[in-house]
DNA sequence: TATGAAAATATTCGTTC
DNA sequence: GAACGAATATTTTCATA
């Protein structure tokens, strides 16, 4: 699908704040009520827009320590990897995991309460997976831009 | 503000899909509809919920680079910091920065079209910003898990 | 593409526990 | 203080022009 300058500005707008009303969009955008539903009706349909989602304060509901892991595998043979990562997927406190090029195989981010619960996260489920040859974390120490947004 | 059960089921909800009604709620949570908008509302007010956002496909919008971008700064001094730390923020392709522990400075989450558009991003804009020491690019080859959930 | 009616939803209010 | 149902206001949805 082809988007046209309005159809990015929209897109720029909900991911920003998707409590907009329709009719608060169409005084932005100059358009009537109606076609900012047919292109927002259009986004979801085409799947441009994959969903809407509140976004919290880690802080306020105690996981306020974020680390990011590299894992390296100790081989990378198919089956290697697709157990890695079936397993990463049942874990709640993996919010991210991304398959990557260089030192690492996978970066994750994590979510948890603090350094005792990390340790136990450590222990208890990421480095009880199979075929982990190395992790690395990085504790986050400040957050300078946390935003989720891909500016379009 | 303390958080029974029932908030923390309903924040995990509206993590995964913020446009479900209330109606809907009351339903998954054995509450009125009022009881429903009396939690959300609370919740906004405390800024546990700190906003709402439409989650799009970066390949259906040309973002489809997704780049880990490892920097480290030349010194720690508190004005290279802010300095470098203003000037990510005005980075549209930057979408995440954290300041981290460990062999790097920073963790940057880059999205852009290609490599093309990423070497330009390089030279042209983060690059030029002072006091940077050195950076490591990580590239996105698959992604396992990419939620903006933090399971509570 | 726009208008406006109909349906659904969000919000407010008075009351109860 | 939290929950409820009824009322009112607002928004979404959709038929029609």
């Amino acid at each position: 699908m082809k988007l046209d300058h309005i159809d990015t500005k929209l897109i720029n707008l909900l991911q920003e704040d998707s409590k907009r009303t329709n009719k608060q969009l169409s005084l932005l955008l100059n358009l009537s009520v109606t076609a900012v539903y047919e292109r927002i009706k259009k986004l979801e349909k085409e799947q441009i827009i994959t969903n809407y989602s509140a976004k919290i304060d880690p802080q306020k509901v105690d996981k306020s320590f974020l680390v990011f892991c590299h894992v390296k595998l100790i081989q990378h043979s198919r089956e290697y990897l697709s157990v890695f990562e079936s397993k990463i997927l049942k874990l709640d406190e993996v919010s991210e995991c991304f398959h990557v090029s260089g030192d690492y195989d996978y970066i994750l981010k994590i979510y948890v309460k603090d350094m005792e619960e990390y340790r136990e996260f450590m222990v208890n489920k990421l480095t009880s997976i199979k075929y982990i040859g190395s992790t690395q974390s990085s504790f986050m120490i400040g957050t300078i831009k946390n935003s989720t947004k891909i500016v379009v």
